[in-house]
DNA sequence: CATAAAATGATTGACGTACCTCATAATTTG
DNA sequence: CAAATTATGAGGTACGTCAATCATTTTATG
């Protein structure tokens, strides 16, 4: 076994390490002064094209790299991102803020400052507010979980016109004018779990029921879409109840389990926003029940997973979210193209023996 | 627009946001020199225990943080880290093949450098002439596919006794001196599937198959005894019959379905190692096909999860493990307390609508 | 060919940390 | 109390890039 190197590194290893390129050397290749190879690596303009050429061929024959490191200091630059997110103390926001809150200490030492603004839930007022601040407006980027409403589209495209990025995280906005969208493919979160659904349920009898927090949530509505599509294709022998709104209230939820189990003989719940606890409420000393697949993987659906009481969980993992966001947000507000696939978030899915 | 000079860009945000302080400010304010406060952040040792706690204090009561694009830049430091695999093109170690060339793009401008080392499969002699090469022993941190032989870990001790960072990728050794394990929990991943497995199967008749690839490979090893433990367990209806050995080889994979085909009735196969393609081959054309769950989303299975020729498969992100390996290595060379989780990848689930 | 305009060169000073040397101060030791 | 040891201070250089200025050369224009 011959250990070619992998793309022509040549030499490397043994004795002879030569030091890395920098521009100096891409200069004297190139033979022009250091001004215009910062010039054209920087793309300040005023190099004649064949000038631009020739630096362009001796970056590629010294194999030089720009040094990020020596770049940030260099630049001194700093950013300042603001997350917005609704107030709810509940499962899902909590982890998101605590993934925020994580990565806001490893980030410091990235020069990235994070801040996290709180604005009540479901109020829409509150979220233009919250846009409208001049601090806020004043950050390199913002992310927020967005409502889907008239005013704050309006207030994002004043933002993104001003030449602040924005970013629409855990549900889209899509006719908006934010830069990107980061977060799962809710429609992918619905079909996948009307698979499992269908297949968890097997051979059993019973209707299946939805409980979606809002309507008017897009990443809910979505779900529902994907569910609904999976299951009618799929799985045309289980009926499909008309989706209801637990508005992601424990109590909401459980009077809604409670009368649809009075109702009919239910196969399976498919609870596609928060309030699980609600659900388990209702189902407590039920004789049969159902097949339960819930989203997110908060405290009370790990318990529920750990205790048998609910059967899969579709995840999105917070933390990669967080991290999505920010590096999609420096690439904007440094102007590159963006290297990340816009932001998808894969869904991680858990069952009780691989939490 | 105002064109403020590039540095000094003080008026950020809505108060001006003081610039973040710097190892000055923590020296002005222990009231001590730049340089006790030097020889305290880099530990160098000869510094009054009174001092050393000043400051300390002092860079709590800052808020200092190390900026480490300046130290990188000052420090020098270059990482050069060797990856040893397989030489097999199959899909697996051509995944993660395909993920370590990425990353040695992306980790160059971090001035990390990425060899990737190819040794004979399942040659133990191969693997330890490796390993004692001149170059790979330079390497600032090694990580590699291990075989299950003392001779390998009599090398792996040589090499951390050396102070040569090792860690084990995807299959763990836990009694060599390996450093760290990176990879899935293969129990857990055999756990997983059995709960898929016996779910999906439902209320059908017939046997359990298990294709690993080597019993003598740990990670094939694990997945059959979590499996096994689970489906015994909770799905004692259902026959296991003895994990069988298909050398991740699809010819030996097709006989060996074959046969069990003719002898059994089979409800479901886990697919434990590579050779999926022998599988489906030995499925073609036959009445009844059992449930199938695999491992690794290679284009082989992503095909056949996409036909709806396999039903599950559970994959170890690679990208995810190079990364985390890389990130381990760092921490391990710069004898920095390890940040990760000691490299424990989550698993990835993935049926048909998430690809 | 003169002149304006465009392109390039030469040089310099940050940025924050690491690391080194040498001198001096403070403390311990005999 | 002197000598030896340990701690600290003062200062400088280097890392590679960015960003700016000003002088100079080359090219285009009428």
């Amino acid at each position: 076994m011959i250990d070619v190197p992998h793309n022509l590194m040549a030499f490397r290893g043994e004795e002879n390490h030569l030091p890395r390129p920098t521009i100096h050397d891409v200069a004297r290749t190139a033979r022009v002064s250091l001004a215009t190879v910062d010039r054209v690596l920087n793309k300040r303009g005023g190099v004649a094209e064949k000038s631009v050429r020739k630096v362009e061929r001796a970056v590629v024959e010294t194999g030089y790299i720009r040094d990020v490191s020596a770049a940030n200091l260099s630049r001194g630059r700093e950013y300042r991102f603001t997350f917005i997110l609704p107030d709810s103390a509940t499962g899902f926001v909590a982890l998101l803020r605590d993934a925020l809150t994580q990565e806001q200490a490893r980030f410091k030492a990235d020069k990235v400052q994070l801040d996290i603004v709180t604005t009540s839930a479901f109020e829409i007022t509150a979220q233009v507010e919250a846009l409208r601040r001049r601090n806020i407006r004043n950050s390199d980027g913002i992310a927020l979980i967005a409502s889907e409403a008239p005013e704050v589209q309006a207030e994002i495209a004043r933002l993104t016109t001003e030449g602040v990025p924005v970013l629409t995280l855990v549900s889209d906005l899509p006719r908006s004018s934010r830069h990107a969208y980061v977060g799962p493919d809710n429609v992918v979160a619905g079909r996948t779990a009307a698979t499992f659904m269908g297949r968890f349920v097997g051979t059993s009898e019973g209707a299946i029921l939805m409980i979606a927090g809002s309507l008017a949530a897009r990443d809910h509505m979505e779900r529902v879409m994907g569910f609904r599509m999976v299951m009618t294709e799929q799985f045309p022998r289980l009926a499909l109840l008309p989706a209801v709104q637990g508005f992601d209230t424990a109590d909401t939820v459980k009077d809604l389990t409670r009368q649809a189990l009075g109702a009919h003989s239910l196969a399976g719940i498919y609870a596609v926003g928060a309030g699980t606890r609600g659900l388990l409420a209702a189902l407590k000393g039920h004789p049969h029940r159902p097949i339960i697949i819930a989203h997110e993987l908060t405290d009370t659906n790990r318990g529920a997973l750990l205790t048998g009481e609910i059967d899969l969980v579709i995840d999105q993992n917070p933390a990669a979210e967080v991290q999505a966001a920010i590096t999609l947000m420096r690439d904007l507000s440094d102007q590159r193209p963006i290297t990340t696939n816009g932001g998808a978030i894969p869904l991680s899915i858990f069952v009780r023996e691989n939490i």
